[in-house]
DNA sequence: CGTGAAAGGGTTCACTC
DNA sequence: GAGTGAACCCTTTCACG
């Protein structure tokens, strides 16, 4: 499994900042041929190198005005635990981002919500009911400052 | 400024998921013809609901194998002391996420490192290098249960 | 707002070096 | 691995319903 070149650094941060490019344009840009540029291409999504495409939809203009981040703890750390509650995490859509952590708590959410009200009621109808849970602590974003999809290459 | 309708909301959710489909796959896929749907997305595009599309690399691929998430608490909360945090922190590449928060912390730092090697050289000589940081708090992703890119719809 | 057709351009082969 | 050319398919745009 051998690292990725020069040029496959180059169509992976290109496709980072606009994944709809046309495979002729990102052959010029990386100066390769068309064929090339496709072989490769496939190459890296195969390798699994590339996890997928995805439309960065605004939270905004979709009325996701609101960012928190949740702490959870749960009360012991048996596997059937954590994969209970996983399994119900899943099923909310308001939670971006779920890590399993180490330190105080067991796990860090990071969940969009429309306004407080909308906040409210998913951490009372989906947060609260999590299985297992015995701490819960909220905080909010008051801006953005930065939010990359991808580490800078 | 109209809120999209069911249509728009089928495009956005594809497109959420395979921002590389074809123009007439998206609009098979949402029983549109292919102008039609391509007149559509110019317009979401245009309105700024769609905020750009991205390839997501895998880091671990990348040899990114390490997230971290960081809290910290700036000495005030004075706008130039705020100001200057940030405009040095987006400097730092292994940064991929930072919002300013309500809250015990004042941020909140998600950060990828290749490996505990990495990271301690990064919060040396990024991390703890920011400036006015008076305490930081470190913990360690050990497994990633949810990333999503978007609210699903 | 949706449809269909036409022109221009992109993708993907087999083939070659 | 990389480039070339040709067949096929897609995108874009426009007049029209």
């Amino acid at each position: 499994m051998s690292e990725p070149d020069a040029i496959d650094l180059a169509i992976l941060k290109t496709l980072q900042s606009d994944a709809r490019i046309t495979n002729a344009d990102l052959a010029a840009k990386v100066g390769l041929s068309p064929s090339a540029c496709s072989r490769r291409l496939d190459i890296l999504e195969k390798r699994g190198v590339i996890r997928g495409y995805h439309a960065h939809v605004s939270h905004k203009a979709l009325d996701y005005k609101m960012i928190a981040i949740v702490h959870i703890s749960l009360s012991g750390q048996f596997a059937k635990t954590l994969s209970e509650f996983e399994a119900a995490v899943k099923r909310c859509p308001n939670v971006l981002v779920c890590y399993l952590m180490s330190g105080e708590y067991d796990y860090i959410l990071r969940v969009a919500a429309r306004d407080l009200e909308d906040y409210e009621r998913i951490h009372r109808d989906w947060l609260s009911a999590l299985p297992h849970v015995v701490k819960i602590n909220s905080s909010f974003a008051l801006r953005e400052v930065i939010d990359r999809p991808n580490v800078g290459l």
